[in-house]
DNA sequence: CGCCGCATTGAAATTAGTCAATACTCGTGG
DNA sequence: CCACGAGTATTGACTAATTTCAATGCGGCG
């Protein structure tokens, strides 16, 4: 009996991460979908296109159907920090900031529901199960944020790398096989490495035969409890 | 007018971080309060003294009074990361987790009020007010953990001990003043740094003239826009 | 006054970053 | 069908930043 409101994992199994997924804004009653499917406009987003700015007044919501996005801040030197990879059923902006709080741009093409905030808040309005479900996705976030922190601040980079692995294995569907969107470039901003010590640490990673490579965007967990143990610091 | 609820900034001024302050349990309505006070256990805790442990049943609420509080997750070798200081006014637990993400501890003496967590629940159940203040506090931490991990991920030393202090000083009251009631260790655990780097990086700041120590735990900002500046990278 | 814990400083070791060269992949055009 | 080229990825050699280990300094309290 949580406080504030229940958390309730939503659709799909395995999803942790930034989870709600597809169907997430689907309230019970079969006219408020309908009302929800009128108001989303379907945006279709080529590789690096931007969706949203940092700091833009928030206008709109947007959940990801297709493809993978990546939410991004910047310093002012260019130094860059990938928040988090959004992949479909992810949504962006669902929550009660005035602004975007990171830039928001397609790791690959991709496609996007947008939907204009004042509707959201509406739907929220006349349906306290929604807005408990979005609470819940908040929860997950800030969970997923606390544990980062940790990955960031006190591993070094072969625990990241098996850490992220993992992390984008259990949002898969497949129990061995990663797929990764992204550049290497992409997951070094996001684990607060470089580019080369990335590729090292898969290097490494596959040295010791804890997975193999079939192409540098296709992982296999090879030994998922060694994998484990290194990301866990065990 | 922002997504799921109004993202109220609560009582004291010049708080952002894990804010929401005194105040933030009481509700319009005069009995309100009094239930709340009546739910409520003050708790003192010794230095060190343990509040609650990561991973136990999430029971209790807490809003911290007086004294200082660290929460903090550890890797099985004894690495910690401090996620972030409590000061007077903040809120521990106050979301829809199960249990406790964090161990919480107190960096000095200080004094707590517990509340069993079914009681908020229905106090917030009776007051939507009250839950969007709370749900403002969860954006508020989710907004400041994004910033905490552009800052582990991506500054140097001297970079993550200015945008401490400056954060800490927007907790205070006083302008130019911090007072830092936790150790170099703390501190190091809560920016991803060992003790020494720490204080390297405070004799640094001292040796340019950005700021003075009064004592290893009182620091006078004498620079404040070129303290701003290295935070920023600028 | 002296001890204990914390903070600071120093020197050496280590990890990750930088810069640069090479290899791989995939799509295009001969 | 193969060669080429652009964009990534990997690898190597070197450098820089932070950690580690160790010694010294400082301050408050018994």
């Amino acid at each position: 009996m949580p406080a504030i409101a229940t958390h309730s994992r939503l659709a799909t199994p395995r999803s942790t991460a930034p989870a709600i997924v597809a169907g997430a804004l689907r309230t019970s009653a079969a006219e408020d979908t309908a009302t929800f499917d009128r108001v989303g406009t379907v945006i279709s987003m080529r590789r690096d296109q931007v969706l949203c700015f940092e700091g833009d007044p928030a206008r709109y919501c947007f959940k990801v159907v297709r493809g993978a996005m990546r939410g991004c801040r910047l310093l002012p030197d260019g130094r860059r920090h990938v928040m988090q990879f959004l992949l479909p059923g992810d949504l962006v902006a669902f929550d009660s900031q005035e602004s975007y709080r990171a830039t928001v741009e397609a790791v690959n093409d991709a496609t996007v529901i947008r939907y204009p905030r004042h509707a959201v808040d509406q739907l929220v309005q006349r349906h306290p199960r929604l807005g408990r479900s979005l609470l819940g996705k908040l929860c997950a976030d800030l969970c997923a944020a606390h544990v980062q922190m940790l990955l960031l601040g006190r591993k070094n980079a072969l625990e990241r790398l098996a850490s992220f692995l993992l992390a984008m294995s259990e949002r898969n569907d497949e129990d061995d096989r990663i797929e990764l969107p992204m550049t290497r470039s992409d997951i070094a901003d996001h684990l607060g490495l470089t580019m080369e010590t990335v590729s090292r640490s898969f290097t490494q990673l596959k040295a010791c035969g804890v997975i193999e490579l079939k192409a540098s965007s296709e992982v296999l967990i090879r030994r998922r409890e060694a994998l484990q143990d290194i990301a866990d610091a065990a």
